[in-house]
DNA sequence: CCTGATTTTGATATCGGTAACAACAGAATT
DNA sequence: AATTCTGTTGTTACCGATATCAAAATCAGG
């Protein structure tokens, strides 16, 4: 038995079908489908008059339906590890916009920093079909590596460049930044230069900070130092802490940087706090370039990464990939450059 | 002509289909269809024997089909006026914490602060038949309040209490907040109380601050001087700007109260720079608890906003309403309590 | 051991669209 | 004028699931 009598053309459920629309207009569920998806295909005539169908009875398409018999979906999943954290949204932000303008949707999870959890999202996401992905991990399970591989839809992940790549990868080298700062640190002069970053244990983007700085000071001639390679969580108080802890255990330290640009404005509130001057006493360098450590004084030294810029050439790609079928960019690594700013803090 | 044969239970997109399950596991596939969903009316064996089919093919359930066929959906549509405000992530989260535990996933969309784009964007999550909306805005245009009506959806408000709700609201009031912080000031003894805050056209947040702190003042008994009640842009600059304006055209002014922390933390790092002793020559105070506000010197003076519960209760209301039916719950107007942190800026 | 109530399972139509191909008309070619 | 091409519109069979109702199996009571 049917569940509702196929010939009842009226409203019942608040929205009209497009079957509606093409008995209003006088033509076929085609035709109507064709006016708004292929307008080029239909004649003006046909064209207006759906429009005008459509407008009158206030028809609004139904994606689910679309997006099932077509076996394409407008829908993207992005998978960040927190959405509190200051740093994605601009990345967020960047492909949001992209994306809208193909008219696009974000599906946004987080996934609590575990590869678990993430999995659990990633399989969420694939039964409601999404056309892409983007992961700001780079680390997986093998599951959920295998699971999208089996999907076949594109991916692109953001947080940092992996050895081994899932498919295509948008993002900056952590490790490159970090050695960076660190030459430019000992290019100012400075021979004690301590290290900050939050734990490392399941966060890839840390230790290649670390391996920055570490390769680093090996290029400036300087001895590593395992009383100045701090590690601890996230938040202001935790860059106080920091700060206090090296300056206690290391007192001859004269520089800091800390790979995250909490930590940093963290370090240098407590430094006030503590009358130890900046850089006088000690120098700080940051990780990142908020509008904090611009107006903050002494303003602080920092890295400026290409989070916005990451964001839409995410979506860029994604989009080619699934509109084009640009099968050529599979696998496609776009390192992005990032610049060292120098401030008042070193 | 078929689009493929039906016969082909093969995998072919990748994906095997619920038919794959039923004909590996010898049942039918409405059968498969309930141990997925409600395993209670499936015997034990049955159970066992699908649960087995779905292990080995590896089937992943199609949520579109499924949302299609049970005019069921489990996605929620988010719109924030911009993803980049830190104030919104919390509220995120906690929408996104709770809805996650129910299985719902969580579409997100920007408005960039413009009614008709967020009716767009309404028109869009509406054709993806999402089965929640969440407004930040309070702000809508009429064919957005006509669409969502017609579409008999719950939906959510969350910004600000309104006037009119569409239909359910969790908020605070910004009225109410911004006039128990201004009473406060006078209570501390302060006499000339400014007042700043970001341009209050198409903000209905800015609006009712202004209102509860002219109420605030009218109680107090302190005349209102249209020169001490400022309006400005975002970023840390326009905290900056904000308090040298209004030390300039109104010397004798001694407190300032920043309806917004991005101005406060702005406004007080400025009076760094220009070594204006704070709460000496004038106190500061602000609208939002972060985490910088408490770790700057001298901490501010604040407002705590339950931000992540506005997230927490939007998610659980508009559930009860999905899952349960819950159609007592329409109309609700939950408004949570804010709190006056004092600290050392007053 | 049989009958009616209850629980399990299955057949079928449908959700609201789109793909693929057929049908038809007018334009272009020979 | 017959034939082929091109462009528009319609027909039909699905996409992959679920609602509904019917059929089959199990259980209770007499």
């Amino acid at each position: 038995m049917p569940r509702r009598s196929s010939e009842d053309s009226s409203k019942r459920n608040g929205s009209a079908r497009m079957r509606d629309v093409a008995v209003r207009a006088g033509v076929s569920t085609m035709t109507v489908s064709r006016v708004l998806n292929e307008p080029g295909k239909v004649s003006e005539e046909m064209r207006e008059r759906v429009l005008k169908a459509v407008r009158e009875i206030g028809y609004l398409p139904n994606h689910l339906a679309g997006s099932l018999s077509s076996n394409r979906s407008t829908t993207i999943g992005l998978i960040v590890p927190s959405i509190d954290n200051s740093i994605y949204t601009q990345t967020v932000k960047g492909l949001s916009e992209v994306l809208k303008r193909s008219g696009f949707q974000l599906m946004i999870a987080e996934s609590g920093y575990d590869p678990n959890e993430e999995e659990e999202l990633i399989t969420v996401f694939l039964s409601h079909r999404v056309g892409g992905l983007v992961l700001h991990s780079t680390e997986h399970t093998p599951q959920a590596i295998e699971k999208i591989r089996k999907s076949g839809i594109p991916v692109v992940e953001n947080g940092n460049i992996p050895k081994e790549p899932l498919d295509m990868v948008v993002s900056y080298s952590n490790r490159d930044a970090s050695y960076a700062m660190t030459m430019h640190l000992g290019r100012l002069g400075y021979r004690k230069i301590a290290f900050a970053s939050l734990y490392s244990v399941h966060n890839d983007r840390s230790q290649d900070r670390l391996k920055g700085y570490l390769a680093a000071l090996k290029q400036l001639g300087h001895e590593p130092d395992p009383r100045m390679v701090l590690e601890t969580g996230r938040g202001l108080a935790a860059g106080a802490e920091v700060v206090a802890r090296v300056m206690q255990s290391v007192p001859e330290v004269d520089a800091l940087f800390c790979a995250g640009e909490v930590l940093a404005a963290g370090a240098l509130f407590e430094c006030q706090r503590r009358n130890w001057s900046v850089p006088g006493r000690i120098a700080l360098a940051s990780f990142d370039d908020v509008d904090l450590l611009r107006h903050v004084s002494p303003s602080i030294t920092t890295l400026r990464l290409p989070r916005y810029d990451i964001g839409e050439r995410t979506a860029r790609i994604l989009l080619s990939r699934i509109i084009d079928g640009a099968d050529h960019l599979r696998g496609s690594v776009v390192d992005l450059k990032f610049e060292v700013i120098q401030r008042e803090s070193t």
